[in-house]
DNA sequence: GTATTGCATATTGTTGACAATCTTCTTGTG
DNA sequence: CACAAGAAGATTGTCAACAATATGCAATAC
C-alpha cells in the first residue's frame, strides 16, 4: 500500500469500520460458522483493538443480520433456518425479476463486454472443474448484474438479503461437473437475454434461476421434500 | 408499566438498544430532522447514559440507513436527495404488488376483519379532518399487510424502505382534504382486492399506489416535473 | 483589508477499570 | 451417589479518563 493510500485509510477508516468489515468477511467466506460465539475479550486480542470498537461492530453487524447480539450472553454468528431461507429466496426470486428486466432496459456495450467476460472466465473454470472459482464467479456475475440494473436502492437491498443467505448456503451448496454445466448454460441464457434486450425473458430466467436454487437447496436437505423434487437436473444454486 | 414488565425490560434490553429505538423514533416522527448533527456528549446528558451506549446505538442506526457516521466528525441524520427517493419507490413498488398478492391469497376472516377495522377508522379521521390521525392510520395498514403477506423477510425488507423514505417524505408530505378522501377511497379499494381475494387487482392497485405516492413528492418539489404531471388528481402519498 | 497562523474549545475515538451477570466447578448435605 | 448451594472464573455492560481531531476565533503579517 502506498502512502497516499494509508493516509487515507488511516483519516477515513474508524476502527469499528474495520472490524465490521473485517468480521463480515470472515462470516460470508466460512471462517466463522453460524451458531460460533464472537468474544469480545478473544476478538480484542485477535485484532489488537480494545473493546469499545468492537463492541461499535457487533451493533453494525447485528443491525445487518448477520449475528445475535443477547444482552450478558454474547453475541453469536446468527442461524438461519429453512424457512426464512425460503422466505429471503421468495423476495429475492422477485428481486431478480426486476433486476433482469432492468438490466436488459439499461445495459449498454460496455456492461455486456464485462458480462461476456465473466461468462468467458465462468467456462475457463468449468474446463479446469475449478469449483471455488466458478463460485467467486457467480456470485460476481449476480452483483454485476444487480449493479447495472441502475439502481442502487435495488442492490443494497438484494445484497442485504444475498448476504444473509450466506449464512445457510454454505450448508447446502453442493455441487459436481455435470451441475456446473448445467449453471453455467443457464448463466449464458440470462447474460444472452439482458444484451440482446429482452427484459421479460431476462426476468424469466433469473427468477426461474433463483427457484432452481432454492429447490435444490431443499433437495440437499431433504430428498424427499416435495420442494426439492422440482429441482431433478437443474443447477445446484 | 407493571413490575413484571419492568423487569423484563431491565433483563433483556440494553442501554444501546434501547438509545437506537429512541433515536430511532426521534428520526421517524420528525423531532430530529435530515441533515441534524447528533451530539454524543449532548444526547449522553439528555437521556442520562455514557456515550459508549450511545456510539454503539450509532453503528446500529448507519447500518440501518438512517444516519451518517463520518470519523471525527461526528454523525448526523441522513439526508436522501430525490433521486434515492426515486429508487426507493421503484424498489418499493415492486414489493408493494408482492405484498398486495401475497395478502390477497394468504389472508383470512381475522385479518381482514383488522383492515376493515383499520379503514373504518381512517374513515372517522377523515370525517374529522384529522390529517395526523390519518396519516398513522394509513402507516399502519400498510404496515399491517406487509405483515399479512405472511413473509417476515419481505415485511422486514418493506419496513427498511420505508424507514429510509420517512427522512425524505417528511419534507412533501402535503395533503387536503380532498386528497385525504381520495387516499381513502384507494385504499378501500386495495382492502376489498386482498379480502375478495383477487390477487392481481390488489398487486395492481398497490403498485398503482405508490406510483402516484411518488408522482405526487414529484409535484410538490416541481411542479412542471414531468414525473409530478401524472399525479394531478391524484391521492397525497 | 485580506490571508495566515496560533490558540482555545468542542467533540470524537479509544482505552482501561469497575460493576454486573452468567457459566462452570467445587464442596457440603442427605 | 445425587443434588443443592456457594465460590470462582469468564464474560459482558457501562463509565470515566485521556488522546486525537476538527472548528472557530483572535492575533499577526503583508
Amino acid at each position: 500500500m502506498s502512502f497516499p493510500d494509508a493516509l487515507n485509510v488511516l483519516k477515513s477508516r474508524s476502527l469499528p469500520a474495520l472490524v465490521q468489515e473485517e468480521l463480515e468477511r470472515m462470516i460470508i467466506d466460512g471462517r466463522l460458522l453460524p451458531g460460533e460465539p464472537l468474544r469480545e475479550v478473544a476478538l480484542s486480542a485477535l485484532l489488537g483493538v480494545s473493546r469499545g470498537p468492537i463492541r461499535e461492530a457487533f451493533r453494525g453487524l447485528e443491525e445487518k443480520g448477520l449475528v445475535t447480539v443477547v444482552k450478558n450472553c454474547g453475541v453469536h454468528v446468527r442461524t438461519l433456518d429453512v424457512d426464512e431461507a425460503d422466505q429471503i429466496y421468495e423476495v429475492r426470486a422477485v428481486l431478480e425479476g426486476m433486476i433482469g428486466a432492468k438490466a436488459a432496459r439499461e445495459i449498454g456495450p460496455e456492461g455486456c463486454g464485462e458480462l461476456r467476460a465473466l461468462i468467458a472466465s465462468m467456462e475457463e473454470a468449468v474446463s479446469g472443474s475449478d469449483i471455488n472459482r466458478y463460485t467467486a464467479l457467480n456470485f460476481h456475475l449476480h452483483d454485476r448484474l444487480a449493479a447495472l440494473a441502475g439502481n442502487r436502492k435495488l442492490h443494497e437491498t438484494y445484497n442485504r438479503l444475498v448476504s444473509e443467505l450466506a449464512l445457510f448456503r454454505r450448508q447446502t451448496y453442493v455441487h459436481n461437473e455435470a451441475s456446473l454445466a448445467l449453471s453455467l448454460e443457464e448463466h449464458k441464457a440470462i447474460v444472452s437475454a439482458v444484451c440482446t434486450g429482452d427484459a421479460e425473458r431476462a426476468a424469466a430466467l433469473l427468477q426461474a434461476h433463483t427457484r432452481d436454487s432454492r429447490s435444490r437447496m431443499h433437495q440437499v436437505l431433504d430428498p424427499a421434500d416435495p420442494i426439492a423434487r422440482s429441482a431433478n437436473t437443474r443447477s445446484p444454486e
